[in-house]
RNA sequence: GGAGAGAUGCUCGAGUGGUUGAAGAGGCACGCCUGGAAAGUGUGUAUACUUGUCAAAGAGUAUCCAGGGUUCGAAUCCCUGUCUCUCCGCCA
């Protein structure tokens, strides 16, 4: 959520950050600034009201102190006249102040200026590449062959027992998905990274802290029954530890990892581009979210970055990292830098990771602070990013390490695997 | 699921209708003391919004789990909900 003293103060800067987001309904900024006026006015009143009635009611309880009834029984009458009008103003305040909120957390966040104007991913800007391409034979699989052929994963299974887009692991391919998992935890851990195992359902507070609602309502698993979302990834939960606190600066830079599960519906895609493990509704993801001091984010993202690199680098596969364009950009982002997979039997690049500083948007709603060295309290910047989603790199991998023997598993994850070849 | 107890500031803890934003203690910060430290001692130590200002100081409102209610006035009384703890039952 933007802060409204943005809107008051910087309303241009607001409008050109908006277009470059792509964002369409600009008037809601003009809506905004003036419910603000008028919520102010009111609350002015609403307090000189609230003001009266106090400093009377004070008065009241020393009068009857001293034992003069009747002069408390007048005051009484006259503060009894003042109370009506001061509960419609109060009611007026809190509608307004609703209606002010609603509309504030439709605005998406400031781009930085270093992001490419732009509207579609076409836009979006390579800032650096590396890694090799294998140079695969004709007999070349796509992993949905692959994990056929070595029994690792079935779609249909996952869609008899839940739906289309719950693949089922099993055999090498589980044993896959664990070793990932386990070698992605370990390498944040050792950065630093404090490993958090968080719940994966979360309530509406939540959704709204980190800026899913009210963007992306219907991309949730909602359950009804109890008012939770399944959490579309695991900064929802993890980056909420912090709602509502005020940090430590000696405790700045707070660093968190978690694996967890992700729920996404991502409703209306079809055709090659989702085919096998592309994409799916529920899938694994090792994430990691930084809370900083606000001078120190974009050095930080800038060391995310580098460090999520030195991830991929390490399973040898050949990728390209993006800095992404206005249009492109999440709600809640900053600046997004997303990573890329050249998938070799697919022949097309996909997207592994995304590392974004969100600055104070998620921060300002979930209210996570901190005390400067003048005492001042002030929003930590957040930063997180996939370190990594699991499906494409499973793809990834196997299509690009395949070799006629068996998929050969890169060094770095051999440890955790226990072997050095699927097959 | 059944029975009971509770929820107050960074922490502990007092407070059953009227200068209580909140005693007291601890912690923490700063100062004094000290050759330095400990001890001692003094001061300070919530958040949000509004107002004010170049900035501040200052002022107002709200907040003692949350939401409603009673009252001129509520941390304190009433209702509802949530959570925590204890005991019993059930259970991975």
């Amino acid at each position: 959520m933007l802060p409204i003293q943005l809107l008051r103060t910087n309303k241009e800067l607001v409008l050109a950050g908006l277009k470059k987001k792509n964002f369409k309904d600009l008037e809601l900024v003009d809506k905004i600034i003036d419910i603000d006026e008028r919520r102010r006015a009111l609350q002015v009143e609403n307090d000189t009201l609230a003001a009266s009635v106090n400093s009377a009611s004070k008065q009241i309880g020393q009068l009857m102190a001293k034992g003069e009834k009747d002069k408390a029984e007048e005051m009484k009458a006259e503060v009894a006249k003042n109370k009506g009008r001061a509960a419609e103003i109060a009611t007026q305040l809190s509608a307004m102040e609703n209606e002010q909120f609603d509309m504030l957390v439709m605005l998406p966040n400031m781009p930085h200026s270093s992001v490419p104007d732009g509207k579609t991913p076409e836009e979006n800007v390579v800032v650096r590449s590396g890694g090799t391409r294998p140079a695969l034979n004709a007999q070349k699989l796509p992993h949905w062959e692959l994990t056929e052929k070595y029994g690792l994963m079935s779609l249909e299974l996952g869609t008899k027992i839940t739906g289309a887009g719950f693949p089922v692991f099993m055999g090498q391919g589980a044993r896959l998905q664990r070793a990932l998992i386990n070698y992605f935890l370990s390498y944040n851990t050792h950065a630093g990274y404090k490993e958090y195992c968080p719940p994966f359902m979360v309530n509406e507070d939540s959704a709204y802290g980190t800026g899913q609602l009210p963007d992306k309502e219907g991309q949730m698993y909602h359950v009804t029954a109890d008012g939770f979302y399944l959490i579309p990834t695991a900064e929802v939960p993890v980056t909420n530890i912090y709602r509502d606190t005020i940090i430590k600066e000696s405790d700045l830079p707070v660093k968190m990892t978690a694996y967890s599960p992700c729920f996404r519906r991502e409703a209306g895609s079809y055709g090659k581009d989702v085919r096998g493990l592309n994409r799916v509704h529920q899938f694994d993801k090792v994430e990691v979210v930084q809370l900083v001091h606000p001078e120190k984010s974009y050095e930080v993202l800038e060391e995310m970055v580098g460090h999520v690199e030195k991830l991929v680098q390490s399973l040898e596969l050949e990728y390209r990292i993006l800095r992404l364009c206005g249009g492109d950009m999440s709600f809640a982002s900053a600046l997004t830098y997303d990573f890329e997979i050249y998938s070799a039997a697919q022949e097309r690049w996909l997207e592994v990771s995304s590392v974004s500083n969100f600055e104070t948007f998620q921060t300002n709603r979930m209210k996570a602070r901190f005390k400067d060295s003048n005492g001042k309290t002030q929003l930590v910047h957040s930063l997180n990013g996939s370190s990594l989603a699991l499906p494409r790199i499973m793809a990834c991998l196997l299509e690009n390490h395949q070799t006629p023997e068996g998929v050969v598993i890169p060094e770095a994850l051999v440890p955790f695997f226990g072997k050095k070849m699927i097959n």
